[in-house]
DNA sequence: GTCTATATATTGATAGAC
DNA sequence: GTCTATCAATATATAGAC
């Protein structure tokens, strides 16, 4: 997947222009509307691309869910970057789980955008099982990384409940329509996250 | 819906017959597949009857799945009043918790069956969003009851959190295909609901 | 690289004989 | 009540002109 500060000709600059839309795109209705319902169609209409024109982009509507995952490794990655700046790991598990907070409104409606990811490619066992599993597994080794600065030696462990944690909630605000569910769980974890030696 | 007790003659016997495999058929389906993923063809094949015969029993797919959420409610249900025998409400928590863990390998392999649905009908914002949301609602309802006869004011927030890192740590147990995370975190939960004052 | 037209397959659902 | 045949709509994907 070439970069942006790669592209040199306008050709390439349009290439990356209209593959992103449909990534955008592409994201946003499958996080509004699932992978299984959302169309080709939807998707070419979203980002103002003819259908046809798709495929020179995509070879396999499933090439369009691995760019869509991929997007969102980036973006998480992008975002524990961000995070890495607070002072200490417990600052930054903090700030975490404010962050994830402000997803209340927004997870409430359509649900948690990886979670149900995940849920629907969850049980594909093919190789896009694995790529989705990827977006979970980067934020258990994130949270890992921050309890084990900490001292623990169940890092793991206690990152797997954060993360779990998380996720669980979320189903629960998008079942119950509620955004109070997750932020409500969130202020638990920060409570949860302050106990811990 | 009649209940088999009701059953007479043969005819309405049959019908409950073919009616019961086809909820049955569809309900394993919908949870190793998705519901999306799952066709009427598939349904009907898996429990023997013909494709054309399925729209004797149901009108549309979407009054199948409302069939097997009710079939879901159904057995939820069911295990609660197994639940309940037990002495108190922190013994029913416990065997609750080892009811789950019971079910690690298949939520590893394909998801929560209650969880997979909600995260999948949630989206949709119709009649089987509410619908699929009234299984958690029953878990946490139960769940919020048994707090409150332990003396707990927030029994409503704690059942929430019951209810939601097990859906959690399911989803996370699938991603990873490892019940570990799922039993690891009930063991989590029985520690969790023993040191509630 | 772009886009219209369309092939091909699959789906939910119906018709109508038995 | 049962079942075969099939419709109509929709989906992914391709062909081929520009």
């Amino acid at each position: 997947m070439p970069r942006l500060s790669q592209m040199t000709d306008s050709a390439t600059v349009a290439r990356a222009g209209k593959r992103d839309r449909l990534v955008e795109a592409a994201r946003d209705l499958f996080h509004r509307n699932g992978v299984e319902r959302t169309t080709l169609a939807d998707i070419a209409k979203e980002s103002d691309v003819p259908l046809g024109n798709v495929y020179y982009y995509f070879k396999t509507k499933d090439d369009i869910v691995h760019a869509v995952i991929d997007a969102h490794a980036d973006q998480i990655r992008e975002l524990f970057r961000t995070l890495d700046r607070h002072r200490g790991p417990r600052a930054r598990l903090i700030a975490f789980t404010r962050e994830i907070a402000r997803s209340g409104p927004v997870v409430a409606d359509h649900g948690c955008p990886l979670g149900t990811l995940c849920s629907e490619l969850g049980r594909r066992g093919d190789d896009l099982s694995e790529a989705a599993a990827t977006l979970m597994r980067l934020r258990v080794e994130w949270a890992s990384e921050q309890f084990r600065l900490m001292g623990r030696k169940d890092a793991t462990n206690l990152a797997v409940t954060l993360v779990s944690t998380i996720q669980g909630a979320a189903l629960l605000a998008n079942s119950y329509r509620d955004p109070a569910v997750l932020t409500g769980q969130t202020r638990y974890l920060r409570r949860w996250i302050n106990d811990l030696a």
